[in-house]
RNA sequence: GCGCCAGUAGCUCAGUUGGAUAGAGCAACAGCCUUCUAAGCUGUGGGUCGGGGGUUCGAUUCCCUCCUGGCGCGCCA
């Protein structure tokens, strides 16, 4: 039990004593401000209603009864309107280090995911291009969110969803199919709704090489399957090149050839949610909540998308992933309703909020001072791969983490590149890579310091006491985090927690110090460090020991 | 017209279930390299939290309304 999860009791336990009603739980949070203490509660004013009595009255008793002794308090205060504001005991204080130290690469992780099974789907891309940097944000995003869920006690399964054998697709073919024609000497345009690219030329280079036999390109299914294979090596190379690994890539086309979608429909007519009309099968979506019904079967007796896309998280559903989460961009929010209400329309007993989305608004790529349009028909991009090689995979990364998903985003590719000294990743690995630098310079192996008999409560410089809260507070930080699937919130802590270390570095030496300070400030820096490469580690993101 | 997301310092953005004097980076200005990495540190200036109303001890945060911008509103995916 943590020490503010003590205090946390004590308070609770105070409350009820002076008559709170028995839910009530105390807000524990760190104050804005060191000058209001170490930790503040607003628990007096909270009760000042429900007791009929003024807010510093309800502090003062408070504070009477409680047991300071039993969470490590050297004292507390009333303040403002009535916050309780506690400090602690500096040995309390820096109790976490041992622990840091001792737990190494898992300081920070929970289990309150409790070994559940969740999917995580993200980027499902059709292999109709190169991956754009939509993409990128989504593999970021998606990556970061699974790895706080696994470091948050999640069971997580990566997922790549892609259709193979759509109207999309057979487009692809024709258009590969057009510019084999092209290279045989036959002018050919590439159909309506084709793929322009210059990528499609050279995969129709690749295929005359392939397949010397059809060099006229009269061979529209192997075109089809030779562009789709083409397309995606070059996608698993960009997120190779991202460091993202998918665990399962899931083919559309494998739920009509299995009879997924056959069985869906039939059990969304069952749930008697559907009704014929102009020749078409709909759903009544406007059930749950849809501004409108939706065709499921058009009159040409074709499904349309979002059949394929229910019958899609049945499966996710089959396969016991008791939490789904699809990261996607905001410009397919309308689906969210659709599929929800196809799962609810079975009535299979999949929960309403099932699957959870995490929407994130639109990339717009600035160069050279103006936006680039991004379209994959007219063939223009920039695409993972650009921005990767222009300023690097942590500097990429970083850059789509660091801001939350809900805001748009302007990548502004000569500034990320111009910037790329003042980019704020680098700092952040700087922080990291000098606390190595004091272990190196030591003459230190990093893995073998230890806290034991080491006497932390001289670390009593304010700058000493800032980072050590700031470390203890990391995995509370993690758990809300990995909550609301929102990895900014860890960037975000990174660098407040870097510029702490900064701070501290700067004002205080660590080698060359009197032996009780100099060890007690070695594992200060080991704890800093080890906090820095595991937050890193889970937005993906390197943690060089030296630069 | 309807729905979703946003509007916070000159710029890019944070602000964790409603908390005390609204923060960071960049940019600007002034200092700091015989000191474990100056890719850094210290300090200064900079705000009608889009406007208005409401809820309460207390609102950038919750509710209503209006304004502005982005996205989506197909028997496309």
């Amino acid at each position: 039990m943590s020490t503010a999860d003590q205090l946390r009791a004590e308070l609770a336990r105070a409350a009820r004593a002076l008559g709170a009603p028995p839910d009530v739980a105390p807000i524990l949070e760190r104050p804005r401000d060191p000058a209001f203490g170490d930790w503040t509660s607003n628990i007096a004013m909270v009760l000042a209603r429900p007791l009929g009595r003024k807010p510093r009255d309800v502090a003062e008793s408070l504070v009477q009864s409680l047991d300071l002794a039993a969470g490590g308090i050297r004292s507390t205060e009333i303040a403002g309107p009535g916050f309780i504001n506690f400090r602690l005991e500096t040995g309390t204080l820096a109790g976490v280090l041992p622990v840091i130290l001792k737990q190494d690469a898992a300081f920070g992780r929970s289990v309150v995911g409790a070994g559940k099974k969740v999917n995580v789907e993200f980027v499902s891309a059709n292999p109709t291009g190169p991956l754009h940097v939509g993409h990128g944000r989504q593999a970021a995003l998606g990556d970061a969110i699974s790895a706080l869920l696994e470091v948050t006690g999640w069971s997580v399964s990566r997922e790549f969803y892609y259709n193979d054998a759509g109207v999309q697709i057979a487009n692809l073919a024709l258009s590969t199919q057009a510019r084999v024609r092209d290279l045989a000497g036959e002018a050919t345009d590439v159909p309506e709704g084709g793929y322009h690219g210059e990528y499609i030329r050279e995969i129709a280079e690749r295929y005359v090489e392939t397949y010397p036999a059809d060099a006229h390109g009269d061979d529209l299914d192997q075109l089809r399957r030779f562009s789709v294979q083409e397309l995606r090596k070059e996608q698993d190379r960009d997120l190779q090149a991202f460091g993202v690994q998918f665990q399962t890539y899931f083919l559309e086309s494998s739920l009509y050839e299995n009879g997924a979608v056959d069985r869906t429909v039939r059990a969304l007519v069952d749930g008697g949610k559907t009704y014929e009309k102009d020749g078409a099968l709909w759903l009544c979506t406007t059930a749950y909540g849809d501004d409108k019904d939706r065709v499921m079967r058009k009159s040409d007796g074709t499904f349309t998308y979002f059949v394929p896309d229910v019958a899609y998280h049945v499966t996710k559903w089959e396969r016991g992933f008791a939490r789904a989460i699809n990261v996607q961009g905001a410009d397919h929010h309308s689906t969210v309703t659709r599929v929800r209400a196809g799962l609810q329309a079975i009535g299979m007993g999949i929960p309403e909020g099932y699957p959870d989305y995490v929407l994130h608004q639109m990339v717009t790529v600035m160069k050279a001072g103006e936006e680039v349009k991004i379209s994959k028909r007219a063939g223009s991009y920039v695409t993972v791969r650009d921005l990767i090689d222009e300023v690097g995979r942590d500097a990429v990364r970083y850059f789509f983490l660091m801001r939350k998903g809900d805001s748009q985003l302007v990548f502004d590719v000569d500034l990320a590149r111009s910037q790329s000294e003042e980019n704020p990743i680098y700092y952040l690995q700087m922080q990291h890579a000098r606390m190595c630098g004091i272990f190196r310079n030591g003459g230190i192996a990093a893995h073998e310091i230890s806290a034991d008999g080491v006497d932390l409560s001289v670390l009593g410089e304010p700058e000493e006491q800032e980072l050590v809260k700031a470390l203890a507070d990391y995995p509370a930080l993690l758990v809300n985090a990995a909550q609301a699937l929102e990895p900014h919130r860890l960037a975000g802590y990174l660098q407040e927690t870097a510029a702490k270390a900064s701070k501290w570095y700067h004002k205080h030496h660590v080698l060359d110090e009197p032996e009780p300070i100099f060890k007690a400030r070695l594992v200060l820096a080991r704890a800093t460090q080890v906090v820095l490469r595991n937050g890193l580690a889970i937005l993906g993101v390197d943690a060089p020991e030296r630069m």
